[in-house]
DNA sequence: ATTTGTACTGGACAAGTGTTCAGAATATGT
DNA sequence: ACATATTCTGAACACTTGTCCAGTACAAAT
């Protein structure tokens, strides 16, 4: 059993080679996208990135194939950690109106906590309307968000194919409040859950009569 | 009564002068518009847009204090025209669901007319995010939006403190159908308007139980 | 015809951009 | 200890960027 001895210890090797490659590469995201949240995509240089990292500019690109690779992979990274959390509370077993105040809890939070990272989501959301490289990130995102919404609809008892009509107006909510906080007013994230939480009681009250 | 006179003379010259100015002031910004609208705000140069003005680059700035300055008239001249567009809808002198199905229909137009030009303003609004130069134009034009849609409300018999929110939801649909109409998706304008009738009828129907 | 003023040009400038790559440093395997 | 692979460096490259400004073209006024 030598051979298979040798074969399952090749690729116990080349896994932890792949998993500490993969490891420094979110290392390096994590750095970037300290940078890129202060700067935003067009302002934010391989540097600035660099030198915020500790590495040279040549090693980003030993780690990824380019900017544009780099930038989406920071994106891709930061929103599905965001979108986790989000599923996190609604796996919480509580009933309705519970869970629908956690959620809107969650999400002022997030405003408050990590205004800077979300800019950078709808920086490159704009970006994806002129670049067709930023279509992809763009769109498995969005439908991830819209996903989310549609649990957390179905979740607290209402169709879930209302799911998109209702990500809109959190998404729209949330990036409105988002703006006006980074602007300075910090009495943001509070409007934010007063005007969200009344417009999904409005939802879940009178269902939209569709068909 | 030459003193007079000759002040008079002078001042109409002047005038003229100014009004020279700012219609090739105008011409100008219409030219960078063209441009703008196809390569966003990070990636349209000024020399690019110099060569679709057919112009050198010295006279953008002969005519426009710094690329920023350039760019928010740009956004604030076409914002501008597509909200005079929508008041004049507003004038109209029809019924409420008549008027409401204008309203609509005028946007979901603009969606399909106008989509290189809209993508102009998210991206500005996204910059904004990071760019505090842009806070003023952003600003101004979002404040004028909701006022349109107050406008809209109490000519469709609701409450105008209800504009923000709707405004919201309004500007989050057209967004995203905007998106997926540029992605190619040729249907998105008609569903804009389904959806968003939709939404406008379940809240004409069952007014906000705020307070 | 000559001065004055406005409109415009386009080259020069300094600073920045993403990307590449020969070679050094470090780690891994024998 | 040595050889092989991997990881990383940072200078160099070819371009692009916004801005500036001496100088030209043209119009208006004297």
């Amino acid at each position: 059993m030598t051979k298979i001895d040798k074969m399952s210890r090749l690729v116990k090797k080349a896994d932890a080679k792949s998993a500490k490659r993969a490891r420094k590469k979110d290392d390096l995201a994590d750095s970037a996208i300290a940078a890129l949240k202060q700067l935003g995509y067009a302002r934010t240089s391989l540097r600035d990135i660099a030198e915020l990292s500790g590495v040279a500019v040549g090693t980003l690109h030993y780690y990824f194939e380019d900017k544009v690779d780099l930038i989406t992979y920071c994106v891709r990274r930061y929103k599905i950690s965001f979108m986790k959390e989000m599923q996190s509370i609604l796996s919480d077993d509580v009933e309705a109106t519970q869970l629908a105040e956690r959620f809107v809890k969650g999400l002022s939070r997030s405003i408050r906590r990590d205004a800077e990272t979300h800019r950078l989501w709808y920086d490159i959301r704009s970006q994806a309307m002129f670049d067709p490289a930023f279509h992809e990130v763009v769109q498995d995102i969005e439908n991830g968000l819209i996903d989310i919404v549609g649990e957390f609809l179905t979740r607290t008892g209402n169709t879930h194919s209302e799911a998109t009509p209702v990500y809109l107006m959190l998404d729209a909510a949330f990036r409105y409040h988002l703006q006006k906080f980074l602007a300075g007013d910090q009495s943001m994230p509070a409007r934010f859950e007063a005007q969200v939480s009344m417009l999904l009681a409005s939802i879940t009250a009178a269902p939209t009569s569709g068909d």
